[in-house]
DNA sequence: AAGGCTATGTTGACAGTGTCAAGATAAAAC
DNA sequence: GTTTTATCTTGACACTGTCAACATAGCCTT
C-alpha cells in the first residue's frame, strides 16, 4: 500500500515528517529523535527532510508550535467558561496547566526546552504561535487582578512571569522527576493555587 | 612544561577532566561538552575518562554535585545571618537563587536540566549531594512559615515545592530566553517575594 | 629484590548523528 | 516542447559515545 501510493515524490513530506516526529516524540522522548529515522518512517531518504525544514531545530520547532496552538486553544476554553466564578476557573486553569505537562511530557519539554529557544534559534513561525500564548497569561492575570483575585499592587506583566514561572517550575521539578513526585500533582496544585490567592480568601 | 610533568599515567586525571569540563561548560555550553575533547584538554586519549566516570552521564553529575554542594554552601551563609531578620533574609535568598542561575546558567541548566535526572540517571554521588541541598529547602520554609512570614495553613514540604518551583521556574524562562528579560530579574525577584509574603507584610 | 596484581593509559573499531555538495527525477511554468 | 523549479537521491565528512583488546607502570606480597 506505502508502496503503491510512493512515487519519487513524496506527496506531502513536510505532514509526514512533523506526523512521524510527533509520535517518535510522545514514545521516546525529544532527545531519541533523530532526522534519519524520521525520515526512514516516512519512507525516503536522509537528507530529504532538509527541503521541507532548514535543519533539525526548524522540524522540532514545528512540532512545537503545533503544542503552542494546542495549548492556547485549551487555555482559552478554561479561561472563558462563563458559568465558572473567576476562582474557579483560576484553580482549574492551574490543575491543568501542570496535568498537560505531567501527561505530555516530552511534548512540554520540547516546547518550553532550551532545544528550541537557545541562541535564537526560535523559527519566526514558531515564535508568531507562542508569543500569543504568553501573551495570553498576561490577559488572564489582569482579568485576575480585576476581580480581586491575585494581588493588584503588581504590575500585570511582572505577576504574570512569576505565576507563570511557578507552574512552569512545578512543572519542570515533576517532568525531570526532581524533588517532587506525581502523587503529590493535586495537593501540589492547590497549593500554589491558594499562595497567589492567600489575602483574598479570608477577607 | 605540560609535557615534561606528564608521563604515561596523568596523575589526577579525574580532578583535570572535572575541571576541563566546568571551564568549558561555562563557556560553551552543556550541549557542547564531549567527552574526546576534554579527554583532548586533558592530554589523554578519547577512552581515558572511562577508567573515571562510568559514562558521560557520570561525568556530567560529578560536575553538577560540585554545583549543588557550592549553592548548599551559599544559601546556608544567607540563611544563618543573625543580624538580619527574616524577611530581608528571604527577600535577599530569592535575589541569590536568581542571581546564582542567571549568572551561571549553564551550571544551572546542568544541576536541573534533564541530562542527569532523566531515566534515573542520576548517580548515588550526585544523589547525596543534591537531596541535602533540597532538604534545607524544607528547612528554610519551616523556619519562614514559624517566623509568621509564609503561610502556616500549608505542608511545609508542599509549601517548599511551590516556592522552590516558582524559583526555579522563573530562573528557566529567564535562562532560556522565553518571554523573561534578564534586565528585569530585580523586579520580578521583588514581585515573587511579594506575593509568597502578601497576606503577612500588611497585616 | 622479583614477580604478579591492578589501576590506568593506549589504539582500533563500530554504529550512530547532523549536514553539505552534486547529481537525478518529475512536476509545473512558459 | 522546452526550460525552470521543487523535490528526492547517493556520497561524503566530521563528529559523537562506547566497547574490546592491548600496553604500561606503580604497588603489594612473598
Amino acid at each position: 500500500m506505502a508502496n503503491a501510493v510512493q512515487s519519487y515524490h513524496h506527496g506531502d513530506l513536510r505532514s509526514a515528517l512533523i506526523e512521524a516526529a510527533t509520535a517518535r516524540l510522545s514514545e521516546y522522548g525529544v532527545d531519541s529523535l533523530s532526522l534519519r529515522k524520521l525520515a526512514e518512517d516516512a519512507g525516503v531518504s536522509r537528507t530529504a527532510p532538509y527541503h521541507h525544514f532548514k535543519d533539525k531545530s526548524a522540524l522540532l520547532s514545528a512540532i512545537a508550535a503545533k503544542g503552542f496552538s494546542d495549548w492556547h486553544t485549551t487555555a482559552k476554553r478554561i479561561f472563558e467558561q462563563e458559568d465558572k466564578t473567576p476562582q474557579a476557573r483560576f484553580r482549574e486553569f492551574v490543575h491543568e496547566y501542570i496535568g498537560y505537562a505531567a501527561d505530555n511530557p516530552e511534548m512540554y519539554e520540547l516546547m518550553f526546552g532550551r532545544t528550541i529557544w537557545q541562541n535564537q534559534a526560535a523559527t519566526n513561525d514558531l515564535k508568531e504561535v507562542a508569543f500569543p500564548c504568553f501573551q495570553f497569561q498576561v490577559t488572564m492575570t489582569r482579568y485576575w487582578q480585576d476581580k480581586g483575585l491575585l494581588p493588584n499592587n503588581q504590575d500585570a506583566l511582572r505577576l504574570a512571569q512569576v505565576t507563570w514561572g511557578t507552574l512552569h517550575g512545578i512543572a519542570r521539578l515533576l517532568i525531570d522527576g526532581i524533588y517532587a513526585d506525581s502523587s503529590h500533582i493535586e495537593e501540589m496544585c492547590d497549593c500554589a493555587a491558594d499562595l497567589f490567592m492567600q489575602k483574598q480568601m479570608d477577607a
